[in-house]
DNA sequence: TTGTTTTGGTGACATATATCACCCTATCTG
DNA sequence: CAGATAGGGTGATATATGTCACCAAAACAA
């Protein structure tokens, strides 16, 4: 047990440590911050209409935000898979309820950071300010490189750039929910790979 | 040509309270460092593989960043408006060499703010770097939205969808263009509003 | 003024993808 | 164990949208 919180506290450290540096002292403040929280498969975490007070930092397994539309048809807007973050940011930012739903696809273990800390250690550090600023920024050029490939490529190369990208997803995923990752239904995204 | 300039200070001014307080010597700070920039209509001002350095706040007419495919075909990512940003953030942030374009759609006057700058000022005033915070999650809450309308709507509704949220660009942008960032051909939308 | 570019409208046709229907095999669950 | 559910494959057909070709008015430039 000890064995694995010390595990939790260096994967956390580590991705920060990418954007900021932080001493002992900081990080420890930071993480002690953090709550852990652990899902099961299909697990919901946040559903529509929920107040959001909270997101979560994945250490592993795997969630995803999703939105089901009248149709019941199901639209994933991110997989959260190690060491990236998940939560209804709509909702998180202006306090409004969820928009979106997050639930679980494998098994996870988590990290929760609540707004209200987030901000107050944001106040408190400067660098944890300027680490969840360059956060944002990274998830924003993420999604514009994202919204280029939905206007430029066609459902099978967006296939082949997600399994480039992120091959662990070819396993943990099933493929009707990377058909709805990629934007097209699971019948079409089966004749992708099956040589049409 | 003082008042103006005024005006420009105003502008920003009104942006930046919507988020933060800021008293009027952390303001004039910050302000002494955005350079004004005027663009005549179509003026290129970031292309493929230039270095960018700077981001550019509008103050009036309107910017677009767009890529253009090995067909030629023109992908529109962003039309920046009064009080929206522009730059190629993948190359600010991460010190490449452009990947989109960005130009001028019309006549526009907008304010510069160099990389530099920021960051130093970013450092000074830890209000500031609160506020590109919760740009950048603006930001980032707005493309969430986009994937959703790409994902979830067809060419109709994600051209209302625009049109109810910006209406100012029905006048301002050729249709071909809107038709770029709507991920259509001019010749579909063009018969989406003729009554097919 | 005149020619050129920009903007945009429309018919005919091509094509990628969605939809529906049905099937099969694992895997879970009581 | 048996039934239910999840995951996945595939043919037939429908449909939204793209592509090509051509036209025309408005805006712009020489």
């Amino acid at each position: 047990m000890y064995l694995l919180l010390m595990k939790d506290r260096e994967i956390l450290r580590r991705h920060i440590d990418q954007t900021i540096q932080l001493n002992d002292e900081q990080f420890d403040y930071f993480f002690s911050f953090f709550k852990p929280v652990s899902f099961k498969k299909k697990q919901s975490i946040i559903q529509i209409g929920d107040d959001v007070t909270c997101e979560y930092f994945v250490l592993n397994g795997c969630l995803k935000t999703f939105f089901v539309n009248d149709e019941q048809k199901m639209h994933i807007l991110q997989f959260a898979t190690k060491t990236w973050w998940a939560s209804d940011y709509n909702a998180l930012h202006n306090n409004k309820k969820a928009t979106v739903n997050l639930d679980c696809v494998s098994d996870a273990d988590t990290l929760c950071l609540f707004s209200e800390d987030r901000e107050k250690v944001c106040k408190e550090i400067h660098e944890v300010e300027t680490f969840l600023r360059w956060r944002s920024n990274k998830g924003y050029i993420g999604l514009q490189k994202r919204i280029l490939s939905l206007l430029n490529n066609d459902a099978r190369s967006r296939y082949e750039e997600l399994m480039q990208q992120y091959p662990e997803l070819y396993n943990l995923v099933p493929k009707h929910l990377i058909a709805a990752y990629l934007g097209v239904s699971r019948e079409t995204l089966s004749r992708l790979y099956h040589a049409r």
